[in-house]
DNA sequence: GAAACCCAGTATATCGGTAGAATGTGACAT
DNA sequence: ATGTCACATTCTACCGATATACTGGGTTTC
């Protein structure tokens, strides 16, 4: 642990560095190959090949090239290597929206398989913004990446319709892409309605996303087809909006308990929704799942953590990560046929649910 | 919202959209500024110029060389033109960790600076790994980034010392490095401590971040200072390890519980830590706050929604980012003088704090 | 002893843009 | 008719790396 003294003498360091950075009150130019030539005496063709264990250059040349470089502190620049060899070893991550921990946790993987393949990641955000995504594929262009991920996209269909700027794009949660990796949603919204009825629900309620998507369209799907399936008519005014967030959470579960007839269970888009819910439902005096049980959706870690902690539906994140960048690096390595995956969730029942009351 | 005849409908559009893509069995080459020359008969450079509005270009050929840029997908390579004019439009940001929702409500602010400069962000994290950090900032010199902002950085000085590699980096709450926006962490854990003793605590335990970093120092250092302002005897056992996350703060909750003499109130190093220690303790049965005050640091979004909402010292994470960025900008524009600057932390009083009982 | 062959390295073209100098053309002034 | 000037465009060099073709020496081969 530092002390003050160390801290004091970091200090005094840092001020003695900046002096020696800014001696000419610029930034310096980085060092290039030419420079180390020079100094060499070679040219700048055998550094380059020195510096790439080239089998034609001796190892005494090597050695000295290869000792001035790192003396000198040579970085090579991206830009020109890629502009010669026409590609680049960095994947594109555009993903719907930083604030989501969904979508950051499939970060982890991703980068996982990315560094042990020697790609990097530029991770950006679109925020849920159709013009922004469009905007971020651009950049993504711009910089000819190797390849891009995309998640929770909402123009998937524009990806392949730009054919003139072909990069390899994956999509996670998007089955009809042809490059895809996505959970079995209607399979995991039946998971969790059928956990309810079974036990022993019939008013149940769901909170939706709110804007249009396939995960959406799939979750209402299997909400009515259970419902259908066990003779349970289907009260219209339990089906309300949400935003995807704990504040649309939260104005759901308000607007579902002042209905007359109360929901017994409510089965959320996604556990962010479902924290908004619990959150109101016990400002509101009710006791979960006494009172009324709650079901999320996604899994995410601190959904365990919860108060009660919560019942979800899994949906296996690391999987989806790994999967989908293994199958980029595929269509980069233009190895194999790829093609879509599906990857089936899970439901953990904890303390946020239990029998229906009579 | 998509009907299933709709989603039908998009999959037969992806299959003819995947054949022409792949009609040579091969992703295309992207399109430059000669193929653009060729068609419209005029230089290279006169591309370049009507593409950039170059005042002694004609509007026609202008309107000439646009018109075909778009029809046939013109997208400018980035590597090239950073090549030439020696500089890039491109912010990288290392964050420490993915999953830490302080570090992500940072990415907000820095991206709307960064966009409105016509900035685009490299975020990239080092997974709290000061191996992984440097070989980041190694990646963002390959690439020549414009400059840098660092959040959570463990290698500080090196950024410094680094001074063959001058890029401009920003670093976020390191107050000793010259570039930098801090929070008062000092003031932040006074005010907690503060606020606990005026309620009444005075077997007050603190959980901390279980590894070195200024942070931890200021935190504790005001934990001390409050306690013998306060002539309040500190008790060692009361100060007990987390590791910055929920886990840590469960097992510190469970050892601080099975003291003989129990704390009355917690101080925890951060709100994850918080949600951590609150979880363990309604497991053991214990009522937050009658029988222990919880209180947290950094004020996340989501621990409004804790049960109960907890009570927090809340950083000015926007003003935070948004300094940040305006600080680096400074220092690629070269301009004004620059230095570091310091936010003041909030407190924020919630439910999970109450009097201490007699 | 001349052709063939290594070997270590150099010369040069190239990627896709940008920028400064040079060119060519017509209009105007002298 | 010649010089000057503005204008629109082309020519050329360049950024920093890589890759192909080439060079000049010594060694091998028949």
């Amino acid at each position: 642990m530092l002390s003050l003294v160390q801290t004091f003498a970091r200090a005094v360091l840092f001020s003695y560095l900046f002096a020696q950075t800014f001696a000419n009150g610029k930034f310096k130019m980085p060092i290039s190959i030419k420079d180390i030539a020079k100094k060499a005496n070679v040219s700048p063709s055998t550094v380059s090949r020195a510096l790439n264990d080239h089998p034609r250059i001796s190892i005494e040349t090597k050695n000295k090239v290869r000792n001035l470089a790192t003396s000198m502190g040579y970085i090579p620049s991206q830009a020109a290597r890629n502009l010669v060899t026409q590609q680049s070893a960095t994947i594109g991550v555009a993903i719907a929206d930083y604030m989501d921990p969904f979508y950051m946790s499939l970060l982890a993987p991703i980068e996982d398989i990315a560094l042990e393949n020697n790609y990097d990641l530029f991770v950006s955000s679109f925020y849920r913004d159709s013009k922004r995504e469009e905007k971020l594929f651009d950049s993504f262009f711009e910089k000819r990446l190797a390849g891009i991920i995309v998640t929770g996209s909402l123009i998937d269909e524009g990806y392949l319709s730009q054919n003139n700027r072909s990069i390899p794009v994956v999509l996670v949660n998007c089955p009809s892409y042809p490059f895809s990796v996505s959970t079995d949603k209607l399979a995991g919204a039946k998971m969790a309605m059928e956990y309810l009825v079974g036990l022993g629900h019939r008013r149940i309620a769901y909170i939706s996303l709110g804007m249009s998507s396939s995960a959406e369209i799939l979750r209402l799907q299997g909400y009515r087809s259970v419902m259908r399936k066990h003779n349970i008519p289907i009260d219209e005014v339990l089906i309300v909006s949400g935003d995807g967030g704990v504040i649309g959470g939260i104005k759901a579960a308000s607007q579902l308990m002042a209905l007359p007839e109360k929901p017994s269970a409510i089965f959320c888009f996604n556990d962010m929704t479902a924290l908004g819910v619990m959150n109101a439902l016990q400002k509101q005096g009710y006791q979960i799942p006494r009172d009324c049980s709650v079901i999320g959706y996604d899994g995410l870690d601190i959904s365990a953590y919860y108060h009660p902690s919560l019942t979800t539906v899994r949906q296996p994140i690391y999987q989806l990560g790994y999967r989908s960048t293994e199958m980029l690096l595929d269509l980069i390595r233009g190895d194999g046929e790829v093609g879509s995956e599906i990857i089936e969730p899970e439901l953990i029942t904890r303390g946020s649910t239990t029998h229906a009351r009579n």
